[in-house]
DNA sequence: ATAGGGTTAAGT
DNA sequence: ACTTAACCCTAT
């Protein structure tokens, strides 16, 4: 135990050098934890990530998945005004950028970035409580301003010459400066403060040797004789205590406030017996967990691609396990909104993967993002491992996967590989690994979707700053294709993607269905007739599709079609 | 995706 | 039996 709480502490010390990310990934991986992360140690990881991509004057999704766990760690009482600011900034710029990186007259992009962060991931986030401390009077009125957007082409263009790339880095600095001075010095800084003091002040010069000891965790000071052990002294142990309850204990898991997520993971990662006695795993396992928390398919791929790594030695990872969490985390967890999605997309389910990557792929086009270094670490790390994986994305995980969120469609299509090395940090979560397949994906997010894609299989790696907020299936996604877009431009009327849900039609229908095949008559309440007259007057006319997007727990079960049938019938003399 | 005509079934 | 809201089908 001990052990493990000096391996956090070296891993939080070395998250905060100024080291390049590469080699930070290399020893995150190097040094064994435990998993769960202590919550400590684990906003030591988010920070280091934000703070990766600033340096590359690099904002995306990502960061806003950052700073939505970032606010999870923080007490309800030491909520940050400059994170809500922070957070507000990143959205908007993650919303805006699809307009920058666009010809002028196709911000199909815009409108679906504006369903699937302000629709979809805001609102969800106004609704969870843990999550409220981010919402604040601006983030609303940014909402407001991305509504008006959508309608109103000025509205638009004014977005458009903003610098909000500026402000989102701005405001992330900021929030990183005071979060930095916050945090004070790591532990082992306090540590070596304390030992100094101790010899200043006449203490037995304690023997400090620390020889190495197996993966890289640093070696107890020379207990023997008389010789006062550093690492034991009583200065030393105060300021290990302090810190232990500051940290609220590296140990202690279960009480992390982290997503459930974190949590299921543990369990998960404890269940499979192949996982258990490496803490190297298991730190890899947290990591991807606290991803996986939240979202969905992809980042499930991304987790499992860890986790394999972590065994690929060992190998098979216990299915069983893999969909336990998975189902639990789909039902459980109820962190950031995501939940909507996965509730509502049950039936959906197709829909989601498809989308998951296809923004992905968008987001890494138009942010333009640049590739963090952690990364690429990590995915030349993951290579290695995947190599060894077997392709076939198709595994029984993959499968498994399927069935508890019907939206992942082809995780090859995610895979990536890995060129050499073994772990980033983005990995942390992981290294597991049971499929291999899983493994690539989607969370990532980006380009490397694009890539894997086209290469099937071919490579990117994950690492810890890789994993793809995004990757959750939201269910109004839906795939915009190309028509849709064409006709879009044509009319011009602003087109949100049509709701997987609105798969209203598909399975919820079918669910609806009697003998004949035809739905159940579903008298249309009040607050649905309010919602669609004042829609009608926002939206306009003809716009069923955005309508429905725009509400979609009121309309849940109604179709485009419906709508509109709707309408007729309310307009009709 | 949407519009418009046709069909079904609940309500009177 | 009639009316009509809700739903379906198809052309654009």
């Amino acid at each position: 135990m001990d052990d493990d709480f000096k391996a956090a502490a070296i891993l939080e010390f070395i998250l905060r050098q100024p080291i390049e990310d590469w080699l930070a990934n290399e020893l995150f991986l190097a040094i064994p934890v435990s998993s769960p992360l202590s919550s400590c140690l684990t906003k030591t990881i988010l920070i280091r990530r934000l703070a990766s991509e600033l340096s590359f004057r690099s904002v995306s999704e990502r960061s806003l998945h950052s700073i939505e766990l970032l606010n999870d760690l923080h007490h309800c009482n030491d909520r940050s005004d400059l994170l809500r600011a922070a957070y507000c900034a990143v959205a908007v710029e993650c919303t805006a950028c699809f307009l920058r990186s666009r010809p002028a007259d196709d911000d199909g992009e815009f409108f679906d970035a504006v369903n699937r962060i302000w629709n979809c991931r805001v609102t969800d986030l106004e609704r969870a409580e843990e999550a409220a401390g981010l919402v604040s009077d601006g983030l609303k009125r940014a909402r407001k301003e991305m509504e008006e957007a959508v309608v109103d082409s000025r509205v638009r263009d004014a977005l458009k010459r903003r610098d909000t790339k500026k402000e989102a880095l701005e405001a992330v600095r900021v929030y990183l400066k005071e979060e930095n001075a916050k945090m004070g010095p790591a532990f082992l800084e306090l540590v070596a403060e304390a030992i100094r003091g101790s010899r200043s002040s006449g203490v037995d010069p304690p023997s400090v040797e620390l020889k190495e000891k197996g993966s890289g965790s640093l070696a107890k000071g020379d207990v023997s004789g008389t010789k006062l052990n550093p690492l034991t002294s009583p200065e030393v142990m105060k300021v290990k205590e302090r810190l232990r309850a500051s940290c609220m204990g590296l140990q202690t898991v279960v009480r992390d406030p982290l997503p459930d997520a974190v949590a299921l993971a543990a369990e998960v990662s404890t269940a499979v017996p192949v996982e258990m006695g490496n803490s190297k795993r298991n730190a890899d396992h947290v990591l991807s967990s606290v991803e996986e928390g939240d979202e969905d398919a992809d980042d499930d791929c991304v987790a499992l691609t860890r986790r394999k790594k972590d065994t690929e030695i060992a190998s098979r990872p216990n299915v069983v396990g893999r969909n336990a969490t998975r189902a639990q985390i789909a039902e459980g967890k109820q962190k950031i909104g995501n939940n909507r999605r996965t509730a509502s997309t049950e039936d959906a389910g197709a829909n989601s993967s498809g989308s998951d990557s296809r923004d992905s792929t968008k987001i890494n086009k138009n942010n333009d993002v640049v590739r963090d270094p952690l990364p690429d670490a990590m995915e030349m790390v993951a290579s290695e491992e995947e190599g060894d994986d077997d392709d076939d994305n198709t595994g029984h995980d993959n499968d498994n996967e399927k069935v508890s969120r019907p939206n992942v469609e082809n995780p090859n299509a995610t895979h990536v590989q890995v060129s050499k090395g073994k772990g980033k940090i983005g990995d942390l979560g992981g290294t597991t690994s049971k499929d291999d397949a899983i493994t690539n994906s989607s969370g990532s997010g980006s380009k490397d979707n694009d890539e894997a894609t086209k290469n099937h299989g071919a490579v990117q790696k994950r690492s810890l700053m890789d994993w793809n907020p995004t990757a959750r299936a939201y269910e109004w996604e839906e795939d915009s294709d190309s028509s849709s877009s064409e006709s879009q431009s044509l009319t011009r009327k602003p087109h949100l993607p049509s709701s997987k849900k609105g798969a209203v039609s598909p399975l919820k229908v079918q669910g609806n269905r009697n003998l004949v095949g035809r739905r159940k008559k579903l008298r249309w309440t009040t607050v649905e007739e309010d919602t669609l007259r004042k829609a009608v007057e926002k939206y306009g006319k003809g716009n069923w599709k955005l309508i429905k997007s725009c509400h979609p727990d009121i309309f849940e079960d109604r179709t485009e079609v419906d709508l509109k049938d709707k309408w007729r019938n309310m307009t009709k003399p």
